[in-house]
DNA sequence: TTAGGGTTAG
């Protein structure tokens, strides 16, 4: 008789099991039998020593042990190893839940989720219950197919059960409904929650940030450090620094920096990259490149954090010179950085470059080029006066044109007085997409710079048929520590009066540097009076005046601004920057421009 | 008697 030991070990030298003579007397345990097979290598061996153990009868006695042998088979993680698994389960006369919860556990991990829907509702028509056991699994097929309909069902079984309690359950719950978008019944969820853990936590605050809800994000994340006694958590920290790069919080991202540096000893990939991206997003391009640099390794979204950062900040060249690195590095690009690369060229009017790499794109054909790409090449060509070149970039598209493409060329026409091209695009776009109130904006500026009033009218009021609104431009700033929100002409600020004597104070100085205001750039009409005043309380002037007033002096001032900003604030910025020796950080709708000494980042490209 | 949930960056 050979005994357990010495199976073992044959088992570990990977001989033929089989063809041992000595096998054929082998007597062992249910107990040594079920260890060996878990000693398997492979499903080979396991199918093998399983059908030996058979035919010596020595196995599948009791339920218990072929519960057992099925679950040890399921949960290898071998290829192929569910196939043998559904066999044994198929042989099993009388399943029972936990043999469910195996084979749907098994099918989960193996990305088999229909799979495991099948068999649970074979479970249910078998008047077999589910258990909690049986759900958290169940649920995370519905997750990643994004059945939702099927999630909800499931839901219902979960109250009927009484299972709603289960903590491992509601997680399961936070994260489908989070992830297939039902972003209120996932709270619902949470908010039921009595005892939250930290896999409650990371799936709320992950879902708000994936569907880029991300003030809630940020609320939750606070929530979440008092709740948890600021327990670091990785993945919520990465969400948490994502919705500051989006909202621009830098003082969050930095405290949150400054967290990670104390508590975690070294820092991932993930948790990098976001640094990086949250850094350049916020303003601090050189504090994203010095964390860049220290980074040990970098991926492609590390780069593309990186590019497009650089992008952001009209360092085209440079975003250029680290998409080269990145290739040099051996990493291969993918759509994104393409879209980060493009763009760049595109924010710095490098025509030729950005045309090659689109060309280089295409000739690689690792990428396949999508609305996206068409929309910054359309975009690079438009903003440089390419009007012409972009028109036809867009009617040889491959794929089919979207509004990105055709808004894009609107707003270069626009910027660069074409009507003619521009009425076509307005045309194309409009057919696309009429719900978007910036359009009719930019159709009736174009019409208003080329005075052709009668169109204006016509634009805004089939604007106003549709019952679109104009978006109101504001500008916020921080001063100490408080965001201070300005709109146009404000009246509402409690320092109002001193704001406006400021503002005169400074358009006495800028005279004394040859300011003259750019009335072109108030695209309504009326007089040259009313124009000029209007020019004076853009809510960017009126922010300025502000930090003025309230920074110490030689700080750096960061002002956030909802829209792009007109040329007249910026001639007046770049001068302000000079009168009074401050750097103005100023990040519009598209980029950021620092100002700096009377010149601007952006080179008056933007 | 066996077992389960979340998670992150461009």
């Amino acid at each position: 008789m050979i005994k357990a030991p010495v199976l073992q070990s044959l088992l570990a030298s990977r001989d033929d099991v089989i063809h041992n003579p000595e096998f054929n007397n082998f007597r062992a345990t249910e107990q040594e039998c079920l260890y060996l097979l878990k000693r398997c290598k492979n499903i080979e061996e396991f199918k093998q020593v399983h059908a030996r153990f058979i035919k010596l009868s020595l196995f599948c006695s009791s339920p218990f042990s072929a519960s057992s042998v099925l679950s040890t088979c399921a949960h290898s993680g071998w290829d192929t190893s569910m196939h043998y698994a559904a066999s044994i389960f198929r042989v099993i006369d009388d399943p029972c839940t936990f043999d469910y919860n195996t084979m749907i556990r098994g099918y989960v991990n193996e990305t088999s989720f229909e799979e495991a829907l099948r068999l649970y509702i074979e479970m249910v028509e078998k008047g077999i219950d589910p258990d909690n056991f049986t759900y958290p699994c169940l649920l995370k097929a519905c997750t990643r197919l994004k059945s939702i309909r099927e999630g909800k069902q499931i839901h219902g079984h979960v109250f009927k059960l009484g299972l709603e309690a289960d903590v491992f359950v509601q997680n399961s719950l936070i994260s489908m409904y989070g992830r297939c978008g039902e972003m209120a019944l996932s709270s619902a969820v949470f908010e039921k929650v009595e005892s939250k853990t930290a896999a409650s936590w990371s799936s709320m605050v992950s879902s708000c940030a994936r569907v880029g809800m991300w003030s809630e994000c940020l609320n939750l994340f606070r929530e979440m450090c008092r709740e948890t006694n600021f327990k670091a958590e990785e993945s919520g920290m990465v969400s948490a620094l994502s919705a500051c790069a989006n909202t621009g919080a830098l003082n969050l991202g930095m405290s949150i920096h400054g967290f990670l540096l104390r508590n975690i000893s070294k820092l991932n990939i993930a948790v990098q990259t976001s640094l990086v991206d949250m850094y350049a997003k916020c303003g601090c391009l050189e504090k994203a490149l010095e964390i860049f640099k220290k980074m040990e390794t970098r991926n492609n979204l590390t780069y593309s954090a990186m590019i497009s950062g650089l992008a952001l900040h009209g360092e085209g060249e440079a975003a250029l010179r680290m998409f080269s690195e990145m290739i040099e590095e051996g990493l291969e690009s993918d759509h994104v950085v393409y879209v980060s690369v493009l763009n760049a060229c595109s924010q710095s009017g490098l025509v030729i470059e950005g045309r090659r790499v689109f060309e280089e794109m295409l000739k690689e054909g690792k990428v396949e080029p999508t609305a996206e790409h068409y929309g910054c090449l359309v975009d690079l060509l438009g903003r440089a006066g390419l009007l012409e070149e972009a028109l036809e970039t867009i009617e040889s598209m491959p794929i089919k044109q979207n509004d990105v493409v055709w808004r894009s060329l609107l707003s270069s026409c626009r910027v660069h007085g074409n009507v003619e091209l521009g009425k076509i695009a307005a045309r194309e776009l409009l057919k696309l997409s009429s719900q978007n109130p910036g359009d009719y904006l930019v159709i009736s500026n174009m019409y208003a710079q080329a005075q052709m009033w009668e169109d204006v009218a016509k634009a805004r009021t089939e604007m106003a048929n549709k019952g679109l609104k104009q978006t109101p431009g504001f500008s916020m700033v921080e001063v100490k520590g408080k965001t201070h929100r300005f709109v146009s002409q404000d009246r509402f600020h409690p320092q109002r009066k001193e704001i406006y004597k400021m503002l005169h104070q400074m358009e006495w100085q800028l005279k004394f540097e040859g300011y003259s205001p750019d009335v072109t750039q108030i695209l309504v009409n009326v007089d040259e009076e009313e124009k000029r005043e209007r020019l004076k309380g853009h809510s960017q002037k009126v922010a300025l005046a502000f930090a003025l007033l309230y920074t110490p002096p030689g700080s750096i001032i960061r002002i956030a601004r909802n829209l792009r900003m007109c040329s007249d604030c910026h001639t007046y910025t770049k001068k302000i920057s000079m009168i009074y020796e401050r750097e103005i950080v100023v990040r519009d709708r598209n980029r950021f421009h620092l100002f700096k000494g009377g010149t601007c980042s952006c080179k008056d490209y933007w």
